[in-house]
DNA sequence: CAGCAAAGTCTACACTCGTAGACGTGACTC
DNA sequence: GAGTCACGTCTACGAGTGTAGACTTTGCTG
């Protein structure tokens, strides 16, 4: 668990910082922009509320950097664009499982989508990270259209699964969701469904820097 | 456009009432729970922010009523289960293309699943109406699975070329992405995968492994 | 036309939120 | 060991929220 007492640290203003971080990752990630208070996330990190703004100029800059923090390391780390279908089954569905607890990028986005200045910094950050590096790693044309679709599904599952959810999706057999899961994304990724193979063709391979 | 001017409505209760729902309709799904405030959806509907109370009791009895009549109509109405997934590819892409401004249950989901509260009432309506409607309409065994998984994708879709509008996707042509859409849920809905049939037929044993 | 219940409004309360400025206090340097 | 500057806290403000009770006005009915 992320959750620290009150560890009584030595005054260290770079220690402190990252305390308020990491603690801010939780709380918004919990509870979304709007839902995390800054209180909140300072009491967390043993430290007042002023503290926060006086390290991260605002809640928004604090947001700002939970969100850069929290999509620069990649999530879904494939090896090869043959298994990745498989691989972000198995994975989504560990992760979203009632009796996980995984604080992931995805819930961080979900809980954040109401308030509008949140959501464009996360909107941002997607198409920075996530949807760029997955886009690296699809052959054939249009990668990053495949890559944002892919993404959304594993976010709509995510969704019902984890954060509304709803009993027979939550309740679903972890092999039988993965195996449907991996048909699903397969289908979204796929290079091309049926139309002509002229279109856009000259990108392929085009690895991103 | 639902925004009416305030109109200077005879006095009458069910009137009114009707006009505070309608109003709360198009404020929680635009901002949802926590981003409408009761004094905004009053306002809208031309009348003052304790006649809401008045009539509803309270904010998330009056969430509550919005959830049922948004979600009590069909949203999606497929004449048969053949070409469901056509159709709600098409119906999806036409009301996700960002020059639409469709006012969507799913919308009202999304927005206001930061909320405890209020999520846990619309995972109530998801399932009671349009996973259960869904879910009759899928032949083969376990049809709510499949169908909260369909439900789950098309979240998912709204989520990313809607609510968070990445650009790709939001961007993406029509009919490319009704085609591929089609796929996708085709492969979401379809009655097995590559198991077995006899999984899941006789539950009263319930060995499920 | 008069009366009266219903429809609607006004004022106000208690609370939470993010944030600004003034004020202690700790740890490192000479 | 004393000075000093960064580190951290305290008090407080202004705006916003949902809601309760008392008040006013309207439309219907006798």
């Amino acid at each position: 668990m992320t959750l620290d007492p009150p560890a009584e640290r030595p005054r260290n203003a770079a220690a402190t910082k990252a305390a308020i971080l990491e603690s801010a990752v939780v709380a918004f990630t919990r509870s979304g922009y709007d839902g995390a208070g800054v209180r909140e996330i300072a009491q967390a990190a043993g430290v007042t509320a002023m503290l926060v703004n006086r390290y991260f100029g605002s809640k928004e800059q604090l947001f700002r950097e939970v969100v850069d923090v929290v999509l620069a390391p990649p999530t879904i780390v494939p090896e090869d664009s043959a298994t990745l279908a498989h691989r972000v089954a198995e994975t989504l569905t560990a992760r979203t499982t009632p009796e996980a607890e995984h604080l992931d990028p995805f819930l961080l986005m979900l809980r954040s989508a109401s308030n509008p200045r949140a959501n464009e910094i996360v909107r941002a950050g997607i198409e920075r990270y996530a949807g760029r590096r997955l886009a690296a790693l699809l052959p054939g044309p249009r990668p990053d259209e495949r890559s944002e679709l892919l993404l959304s599904l594993i976010a709509g599952v995510w969704l019902l699964r984890k954060v509304v959810g709803t009993t027979a999706l939550a309740a679903m057999e972890p092999a039988d969701l993965t195996r449907r899961l991996e048909e699903v994304f397969g289908a979204a990724i796929a290079p091309d469904p049926d139309e002509p193979a002229d279109r856009g063709r000259a990108e392929s391979g085009g690895a991103v820097e």
